[in-house]
Formats: C-alpha cells, structure tokens, sequence
DNA sequence: CCTTGACCTTCCCATGACTGGAAGGACTAT
DNA sequence: ATAGTCCTTCCAGTCATGGGAAGGTCAAGG
C-alpha cells in the first residue's frame, strides 16, 4: 500500500506518516520503485499512534505506550503510570487556561466595546488598575 | 538601566527582552559601550508585554495591543476584539482538553494498574474496544 | 597595572510536531 | 509522446523562547 492510500486510511497526512518513519515510530517496507509500501500492521501502528495523539500524548509517549502494546509481558501499572502523568499534564493546563479565561472574561465584559478609547482590559495590561483581590 | 536590572523589574528573562527588541515590540536606546539601557518606558512596555503574554495572548496581539494602547484616539472595540477573539481560542481549548481529560480520567480509572498485561487504556488506542456511545 | 569575576554583546543551534514547497523520479492513461 | 498524478528527498519555517560559545566591558582588589 502506497502513502497516499495509507494517509487516506490512517486519517494522517502523508508528510505526517513520513515524519513518523523519520523519528523512528514505524519501519515500512521499500518497493522496488523507492515507494514507501506499508502492511497491515503499519496501518495498525499509525491508527495506534492517531488516537494517542489525538488524547494530547506525546511523540514519546506513544512511542513508550507503542512498546508496552507490543511487548506480551507488559505490566498495566506502567501503562497507567504513563497516561496518568498525561492527564495531571493536562490538568494543568486546563487549570492554567482557566485562570486565563476567567480573568479575560471578566475584562471583556467590562469593557464597553465602542468607539471610545477608555478600556478596562488595556488598563489591567497597563498595570494601572488593581485586579480583584 | 541595563538589561539585567531591566530583566529583574519586569520579571523576564534577559534572553527574552533581546527578542523583543529583534522582533521590534521594544526599541531601547544604545550607550556608548554598545549595552542596551533600558528607560522607565521600556520597563512599562515590557510589563504590559508580560502581563498580557501571561494571560496567553500571542506575541502579534501583544504588538496589536501596545500599538493600541499607545494610541489615545484607540477604539475600545479594536481592544475588545482582540481579547474576545483570544478568549475564544483559549474556550476552545479548555473543551478540547477537557475531552481529553474525560476519556483518559475513565481509561486511567479502568485500568488496574499492576503486574498483569490486561490494560484497557491499550485496548482503547488499539482501537480493539469500542469506546463509549 | 593586572587579574578576577560579573556583566554585556552577537551569533548559531535546539525545542515539538509538524507543514509547505522545490526539484526531480515513477507510474497511468490517452 | 505527453499530461497528470503520485512518489521521493531535502530544506526551511512555524512559536516563543532557552542554551551555550566566543568575545568585549566594567568595577574591585592586590
């Protein structure tokens, strides 16, 4: 199966799978042309990698959760131990963009949003307003 | 001021303060000796840059802003709309990882966590079980 | 006057995970 | 033969820095 056929099955795009091959994340086969010419279980790998990306892992996550799906005698506990320290990664940052919105928030609801140049949002960048205590 | 006392009352790093100036948000004046010497204007500037990269806006809005800010005939509409525009990126990212943080709160929750294969957060990237309807 | 150390300068490279584009080879259909 | 689509590699750019090298400047102490 050529690149194009496989992108269109992975949902990744071409350069995408290519950069996949370049870091290491998976080995195609070679046609005589030159062609990338990948199996089933490329296919797998890709799909495998798609939705780990897609839950927010990193290249290196997936590459370490690839080998744990690949090894026989692996333990669930690293597994766990991987996704778990993604999600307080990614509740991290739900709590920092939090804090973002809601401090945003309350600035474009306080400002009038008009022709006039008085603004609350310039004035807390500006530092010349007290934020909320 | 040089960049040093300039990078301990704004709170950024030195290194960061030179990119600012190459990327033009900041333009402080030269000494004799070729250092940067830094006023009470570049400080401000640089104050209302961090305040404003803190609540997540891109270094071009940050540049929109201090051009606005800086404009006493400004609109508070042309302000309000960057910010608005802001806040609804960072709302769309909170929902995207907060759809994250569901379907790996379960899958973490789901998997056992010990010496054993058996691994549900495996069986879901695998694509093997049919995540929830 | 010389040295040490702290500061400053510019320049280039690296990050993460791609994305875009150029130059050129391979295949398919007419 | 030619046109069009696919494939290849390689290089550069993204965003907002951070790290570090090589070298100039300055203030203090001996």
């Amino acid at each position: 199966m050529n690149i194009g056929e496989t992108a269109e099955k992975s949902g990744l795009p071409a350069k995408t799978i290519r950069y996949y091959e370049d870091i290491g994340l998976i080995k195609p086969k070679r046609s005589a042309n030159g062609y990338r010419d990948f199996d089933a279980q490329d296919l797998h790998k890709l799909a495998f990698i798609g939705r780990a990306r897609a839950l927010g892992f990193a290249i290196e996550d997936c590459r370490n959760l690839l080998a744990l799906y690949e090894d026989a005698e692996r333990a669930s506990a690293d597994v766990k131990r991987i996704a778990h320290e993604h999600l307080q990664r990614i509740e991290g940052k739900i709590a920092q963009l939090q804090s973002m919105q809601d401090t945003l928030s309350d600035l474009v609801h306080a400002c009038s949003g008009d022709h006039r140049p008085d603004c609350p949002i310039l004035g807390d960048l500006s530092g010349m307003l007290a934020p909320k205590l």
